[in-house]
DNA sequence: ACTATTTTTTAGACAAGCCTAAATTTATTT
DNA sequence: AAATAAATTTAGGCTTGTCTAAAAAATAGT
């Protein structure tokens, strides 16, 4: 297995549930900023191995053992986020990057031990979790912060968008995934949210824009 | 700079202490285990990059540009193997393939935080010296074992062999770089080394051919 | 149902990095 | 100093992953 392919496996995996019947090749030209024939021949050569299903003019869907791959290269991402963040102290808007290319290491010694050192997390610095060894999520009810019951307590689980721009807004907010807060009170007119943070007496306002990229598990 | 062009560099790096007027394009070969039309192609991109200095027919050298980039990435190499030692509990006979990947990952950041992490460690679970971010060595006054006198108190630095099967033979004989120890006699007739090693009763013998390979410091 | 538009694929080309085989230069013998 | 051997380079070709432009298929609009 090779980089560039892994990184198609990784991209058909992170389109699937959007697109669900088959991930079509212009999404994914864009989501891997590249161009469309570029994506047919390569799923010529994947589909060639195994690692996915493509029939002309089809979309495409990962084969299990394309699958299997996929989610070990985003357990490898995860995880080396969380030893940036955790063991190097990179801020959790920073570490994209270096762990796009981390995720390509390879040997599964490596990850095992990896994952022991950090203490086995289940879920990255953005929310985002982690699959086991087998390709297994924790599995978990959630819910975006401008659908919450007001005075229901809450834990920020982690962000739909993951742009840099919004991970750093929610840095001037103060609000990180793992924080927790009861939200107070939804405003009427523009669905603004107005959270209070535990363990601090400062209450902030979240626009209803940001609070539909907010993931939160009821605690 | 890209994977491949790093790989020639540090190559050259390591082979310039054996040709210090110019390596060879047929050493260059060998130690890359690649072709000697590869070499030169590769060389004559690396050349024109301002990276190397090679004319037709002469040997190559690196130019301080060329040799700031094998240096850092001597550097990553070695940290990784601290980490992959000392954090992930890797036998220090294990961790080389994967230090060969890891070396390629890109950000000074990453590596700055890596060493700060590791406590900035100056030699590598080898014993080889890690330069520091600007490429500067601890320069050590290193004598072989088959050369050190008797009953001077020793440190095991490193080796200069590094192939896996001297790393095991080393395992067995109990001996890894850090040990302490002194050489109590050396045979006349074959050269073998008697050594008491330090927070131990036992003695080990060491053959000349094995002592050949064994950097020591003075204590 | 039949164009018009969009999506996808094919065809042909290119750079990187490698190869083999042949040519050239340098080094070593005699 | 010429002949032979060794080292190095050149020439031409292959694969991978990309691109642009053109062709083909699917979808949408009237």
């Amino acid at each position: 297995m090779n980089q560039t392919a892994e990184n198609y496996l990784k991209g058909l995996h992170a389109l699937s549930e959007r697109f669900p019947k088959g991930v079509t090749t212009n999404a994914l030209a864009e989501h891997l900023s590249t161009k469309a024939s570029s994506i047919t021949d390569m799923l010529k050569k994947l589909h060639e191995k195994g690692l996915v299903k493509h029939e002309k003019y089809q979309g495409t869907v990962l084969s299990a053992k394309g699958k299997k791959i996929a989610l070990q290269v985003v357990r490898k991402h995860r995880l080396w986020e969380v030893f940036l963040v955790e063991k190097l102290h990179f801020g959790w808007d920073q570490v994209h990057e270096i762990a796009e290319q981390l995720e390509h290491i390879q040997s599964t010694e490596l990850v095992d031990r990896l994952s022991e050192f950090l203490g086995h997390p289940r879920f990255d610095p953005h929310g985002d979790p982690i699959p086991d060894a087998k390709g297994n999520f924790l599995e978990e009810k959630v819910v975006l912060l401008s659908a919450v019951n007001t005075h229901q307590k809450m834990l920020l689980r982690g962000v739909k968008d993951h742009s840099t721009a919004f991970l750093q807004h929610l840095k001037k907010l103060g609000l990180v995934p793992g924080q927790k807060f009861q939200l107070l009170h939804r405003m009427e007119y523009d669905g603004t949210c107005e959270v209070q943070l535990h363990g601090s007496k400062e209450k902030i306002q979240i626009s209803q824009l940001t609070a539909d990229n907010l993931i939160c598990v009821a605690l």
